[in-house]
DNA sequence: TCTGGGGTCCTAGGACCC
DNA sequence: TCTGGGGTCCTAGGACCC
């Protein structure tokens, strides 16, 4: 990330080793597509070279008019890819690919698409149907992306929405001297978390798994926001007692907040 | 692949209010 | 009251992403 904010574009920063940068500023001036097209690759070509000298790492990069295809041409390169989709030919470029190419199209959707008969991109580009009784409200957006088209904008910093640690027993366990520990120590995470972000939280969840691979979430939420590390732990012991969830060995115990907000706006009537 | 961990977003039902 | 309609909040589960 460090390397990438040297090329003067603006960077969303996706996850550890993920980014998009926009950097239509620097090729504004370049006379026609094809022109800003090979000033774009010669500029990937430059930030591979700087990844692998500074850092001995192999990159994906992936160049379009919108985050749709920079994605889909940096999939295409993968691994130590340089990739562009001219925009003019979007659209025909799209319909080789398979729909689990679009982002957000995942295995359920891709099944749900595939036993209507929509395998590829242009099967979902020349589909006369309503495609809301096979995705719901995702039809639009789908529609769309299918034709290469992707409004979203760069995301910079976005706020929290939620914390949450759990972990996996090697063995299943319903062992008290396991989990209490375990649940205080979660405990603590979050509320360090919690209080780095300067944040504090309504909403108390505790997530366990059982030996079949059944999953539960219970939550709690207070009308007081808590911060504490031992806050937490109380609320998330009374949520397993409440629905007797330890009733059988575990297979993972987690813990998470969320309806985060400001710290420390409890009222003050102590005038 | 007998299945990790940290997130976001969406859906659906129910309580509650006016 | 054998009940309309719209809105908000809470809860639980699941799809998806990296």
């Amino acid at each position: 990330m460090a390397l990438l904010a040297d090329f003067g574009g603006a960077v969303e920063q996706v996850s550890v080793d993920e980014a998009y940068m926009d950097m239509s500023h620097r090729f504004a001036d370049a006379a026609g597509n094809g022109a800003a097209m090979s000033a774009a690759l010669e500029m990937g070509r430059e930030m591979k070279l700087l990844i692998r000298r500074e850092r001995h790492l192999t990159a994906s990069i992936g160049i379009g008019s919108n985050k749709l295809l920079a994605k889909i041409a940096s999939d295409h390169g993968k691994p130590d890819g340089l990739f562009a989709i001219e925009d003019a030919g979007r659209a025909a470029f799209l319909r080789t690919l398979p729909v689990s190419a679009i982002h957000g199209v995942g295995k359920v959707t891709a099944r749900i698409l595939g036993e209507a008969g929509l395998h590829t991109i242009a099967d979902v580009q020349d589909h006369a149907g309503d495609l809301r009784a096979l995705v719901g409200s995702f039809a639009g957006t789908l529609k769309r992306y299918a034709f290469g088209e992707d409004e979203r904008p760069l995301e910079f910093d976005g706020e929290i929405k939620s914390i949450s640690t759990e972990e996996t027993f090697e063995r299943d366990t319903e062992d008290r001297r396991i989990l209490v520990p375990l649940l205080r120590q979660q405990a603590e995470e979050v509320a360090g978390k919690l209080s780095r972000e300067r944040l504090a939280a309504r909403t108390i969840q505790i997530k366990v798994r059982y030996g079949d691979f059944t999953t539960l979430t219970r939550q709690t939420s207070v009308e007081e926001p808590v911060e504490s590390a031992a806050e937490i732990y109380g609320l998330a012991c009374s949520i397993l007692r409440r629905e007797r969830l330890v009733h059988r060995p575990l297979r993972l115990l987690g813990l998470g907040l969320s309806g985060l907000g400001p710290p420390g706006m409890q009222l003050r009537l102590d005038l």
